[in-house]
DNA sequence: TTAACAAATGAACACGTGTTCAGTGGTTTG
DNA sequence: CAAACCACTGAACACGTGTTCATTTGTTAA
């Protein structure tokens, strides 16, 4: 751990100059690329240990036209499924040995100087969890070569590859389940505003239920989160509307239409059965017990880096569209 | 938007061909550094428009030994506090036109793998919001003059700065709350293992007590979250012992203690008054309204910066230790 | 008119790596 | 024994930028 240069780093040069060979040498043993003698090998190795030795990625990028950086735009990290999202693609691409590099946007314009930033970083692939990446930027990624896909959204450009939960299967289970507890008349709970997978959610259970010639009630909640769904549940109850059975867009919306209903003296699973979607903490939790759709981050993470790699070897690769199947957790109502 | 150049990416040297200047010119306008006249910077920004030049972040990087990246270790992103603290430290890393590099770590080692892959990227400041940064990798980045700064942690190294919440102000608050509210036996829980904010939260409360002469019991969960509350809530009870104010070391035991309560027929504010640590999105819920100590994300992020960049101008100024004011948000317990 | 000066510019180097290409020596094959 | 082959090595170039230094040009002071 010496440090002969004068507060600069030490560079593939010293470790040469230590271990009495050529860079290009050091280079090889680092890259693993091409072939280096057994006892060369172990000479740069223990000169690089001594010297403290790390391969500079900057310049190591800048070279091979490549970092070794996943660019992953993200938004409200305060639903806690989308934390879970992050952290599961954290966990993923390290593993991979990338790094990733995070940015919340808010609006459209924030994911154009995102995008643009990294590719100015040549990232080795961009994740995107939120937002409608615009057309331009999608084919600048792709000129540069530059993989990108989308996680439970909708792109219309073939050169994104897809993501998705299985919401046809959700509503599916949903269905089962709720058929098979003797729910009678059905409603679905979104958010006025929703995303799009919302709405995809909202559209497959819709259709499974006419598949089984039954009849969907609608509830709109005019406010998201956690308080739109308890004032949905308000709303619903002065209207003197009844359902025994609910599909809700996304966890916050199910405990708040819970709470709500609970207000009005209403409980499940003895008075109706109520079923959201994201397996979230607060769903697990004794209050609520809530039986929920689980999503498979872990293998939706995993799969996305496949994505990444399989179009970064071979850009010009078909179009992949994933469903990742989902499970029911049945808890208490 | 041409592409001149077969496939590859437009660089400043394409740029100065079109223009007619030198690549110095080019360079000298996008880094803002040094003259040039106002008819040259006007032709060459025209030109580089017209190609849609973007400065290459790895090569810039490369020469002046820094990038624009931030590395951030964090952990536990299921915790709602901290991916709120996350969230708030993205916002402020991207008003500040850095871009952060997020590590999820488990243990030390990944630390220490983490923290050395940063300093491999040249990046221009480490935030620690999580894991003791281990002794000679701290000494490795002074000597790269990378500067690091911990969140709610206490690091023993005088090159790092730290950025706290003022846990005194928060027991002096609670202290005063709950007296006000004529509490008479006042607990403090925690989880067994709690991490250093939480001892240390644990530890001014004790202290605050004491200065008025007032016993302080000790509620230990043994497991953590939410499930370590209502745990400890069914322990307490069943030994019959009895309080009636309870200041909790996070969100998520305040949450679970209080249903664990409700479970042995207790309420608060009715039977007993409970605060929280974390104004997480849960505690607001209607079926809490948990009264709870409101942490300053955004001021937290703002000071973090500011002691990155203040110690990435000049290495050797003193240890920066800021307390960040709490606020005390009073709801129903 | 000449000297002194400021602004603007281009050539050249440095940053640290990956990779090609031409060699070297040693081993196998005909 | 000559030829062909193989593993191995080092010199040199490319990647795209920031920056120094010398030079040119235009302007002001003596």
């Amino acid at each position: 751990m010496k440090n002969p240069r004068g507060g600069r780093s030490v560079s593939a040069e010293d470790v040469a100059k230590l271990a009495g060979v050529s860079r290009a040498s050091v280079s090889r043993v680092f890259s693993d690329q091409g072939n280096v003698a057994r006892e060369t090998r172990k000479k740069i190795l223990q000169a690089a240990n001594e010297l403290g030795y790390q391969v500079n990625f900057l310049a190591q990028g800048l070279n091979r036209k490549r970092s070794q950086l996943i660019g992953v735009v993200v938004a409200r990290l305060s639903d806690p499924f989308r934390s879970s999202l992050l952290e599961g693609l954290l966990s993923e691409i390290q593993r991979k040995g990338y790094q990733a590099l995070v940015t919340e946007v808010r609006d459209a314009d924030e994911l154009e100087m995102t995008i643009r930033r990294f590719t100015q970083f040549r990232v080795s692939g961009v994740v995107v969890t939120s937002g409608q990446p615009p057309a331009d930027l999608v084919k600048e990624c792709v000129q540069h070569n530059v993989p990108v896909v989308g996680i439970n959204r909708h792109v219309e450009f073939p050169e994104v590859d897809l993501v998705c939960s299985d919401n046809k299967m959700a509503a599916e289970l949903v269905a089962e389940q709720l058929i098979a507890c003797g729910c009678q008349s059905i409603a679905w709970l979104n958010y006025r505003e929703s995303t799009w997978s919302g709405i995809n959610r909202g559209d497959m259970f819709q259709q499974v239920m006419a598949e089984t010639s039954r009849d969907l009630f609608e509830i709109v909640a005019e406010a998201d989160g956690y308080e739109g769904g308890r004032q949905a549940a308000h709303v619903f109850c002065a209207e003197g509307r009844n359902v025994d059975g609910v599909f809700c867009a996304n966890a916050q919306l199910a405990c708040g239409f819970l709470d709500g209903m609970r207000e009005n003296g209403l409980d499940a699973p003895h008075d109706f059965r109520i079923i959201g979607f994201d397996n979230t903490p607060q769903t697990a939790q004794y209050s609520y017990r809530l039986t929920t759709i689980h999503q498979d981050v872990e293998k939706t993470a995993w799969r996305v880096l496949s994505c990444l790699e399989a179009r970064g070897k071979d850009p010009s690769i078909d179009q992949s569209i994933e469903e990742i199947p989902v499970k029911l957790v049945i808890r208490n109502t």
